[in-house]
DNA sequence: AAGGTGTGTTAAGCAGTGTTAAGCCGTAGC
DNA sequence: GCTACGGCTTAACACTGCTTAACACACCTT
């Protein structure tokens, strides 16, 4: 049995959640039922899902409040709302982007199955745009991951951090006090000289490809030439 | 997977913004859809796309417009334009140069994808031109290098900057005051006196091939010879 | 609670870059 | 041929950046 997809379902009213939890494990899906906002919250940490299903009128945490809580942490994974016909949609339409998407109630299973596939797949396209190449690196950002011709190297947070930031600029000149103040909250003696240990450290883990550099610009910053 | 080139497109009237986003997104473009020019220019500073597709008659900050902010600090990018049929082509013409070309709506999403590829192609090309030959050296410009028949030198900042203006007038007069200002920052006594030192070790790294020079025009410039 | 591991910071000395200084050289104008 | 000026060259200097190692702290494991 291939390791299924786990999905956090959102929905109060006891009947309605149970039926489109079996329906959707007799689909192969991993279904953990919450019957409130701050379940779903609990549940959601503990075991991070691949989908989140919330309905939008809930106990204790309603849909929108929990999702703005976890977008604050995951800017991810995708969320489908329930929402009941009365539910302005405008305030749907704010969340109706970036991962999210949203359904009427009532529906069918048809329905719900095919946005579900549409936001997971969506989601693991993406996957494959978080990787960025840098030369003959490619540079996996949410994963920290740096590989070389299937050699893979893990990078710190910090590390992970300052290359993005280098590789989004690359081939210009990335201002030093610019990366400072976004990485280290302030441009000081301190965390400047910490910055150049990182760029010692990143230059050292992309020498593997040697037409990748960090090329300093003295007294503005780094660029990176790949 | 190799990653997908990334796209900023600008159009306001949102249901062609939509389809013309998801048909490129089939062909294997990373799309950013905006619907007005201000938003489009943040979106251009923060993702640094491939390629931009603007729309010219826009909320807020026309196509032009934004056009002429970007290529204040970016004369590479290429941009295209869409232009309904009444807009003057006079205009249009002003910027259907250097990296620019328009499309009239309507237009077929063929004829899109063939002028963005024509685009981007020429755009890549540009990227080897990148290596500027010096007589028999051959100059990296974006990586400060300068190359002799395999021996490789390393410039710095300043010295990659300097040559790269006399070779851009190369066989022509630099004037000496605007390569001060525009390097210094100033024309001053003591930044003049910076500057012969900079002439001085330019020439040391180009003497191995003794048909390039860089000749001094009393009182008025340099001169590269080669 | 103790020990281990990993991450980011501090420290110290060295290397590279651009500026300043000083004296010399070459050419134009007399 | 002399002078004045602009340009050339070398060396020394200040400052920025580089590198290595040691360190402190948080987190994990037992």
């Amino acid at each position: 049995m291939s390791a299924s997809i786990k999905i956090l379902l959102a929905e109060d009213e006891p009947a309605l959640g149970q039926i489109v939890k079996e329906s959707l494990e007799t689909r192969d899906f991993e279904v953990i039922l919450c019957t409130d906002g701050e379940m779903a919250w609990k549940q959601y940490l503990q075991h991070k899902p691949a989908l989140l299903v919330l309905d939008v009128m809930m106990p204790k945490k309603d849909g929108f409040a929990l999702a703005r809580d976890i977008r604050e942490q995951d800017k991810r994974t995708p969320i489908l709302f329930l929402t009941a016909k009365s539910q302005t949609s405008d305030v749907v339409n704010g969340f109706h982007l970036g991962g999210n998407d949203y359904l009427k109630k009532p529906f069918s299973m048809e329905e719900l199955i095919v946005r579900m596939h549409a936001l997971l797949d969506r989601a693991s396209q993406r996957e494959d745009l978080e990787t960025i190449r840098i030369g003959q690196y490619s540079f996996n950002y949410p994963k920290q991951r740096l590989t070389f011709k299937g050699d893979d190297q893990y990078l710190t947070h910090k590390e992970t951090e300052l290359l993005y930031h280098l590789a989004e600029q690359r081939n210009q000149v990335l201002d030093r006090s610019l990366i400072l103040k976004k990485l280290w909250g302030d441009d000081d003696f301190f965390n400047a000289r910490s910055m150049d240990v990182f760029i010692t450290r990143l230059r050292k883990k992309l020498k593997q490809d040697p037409s990748v550099e960090i090329l300093n610009v003295r007294g503005i910053g780094y660029k990176l030439i790949c």
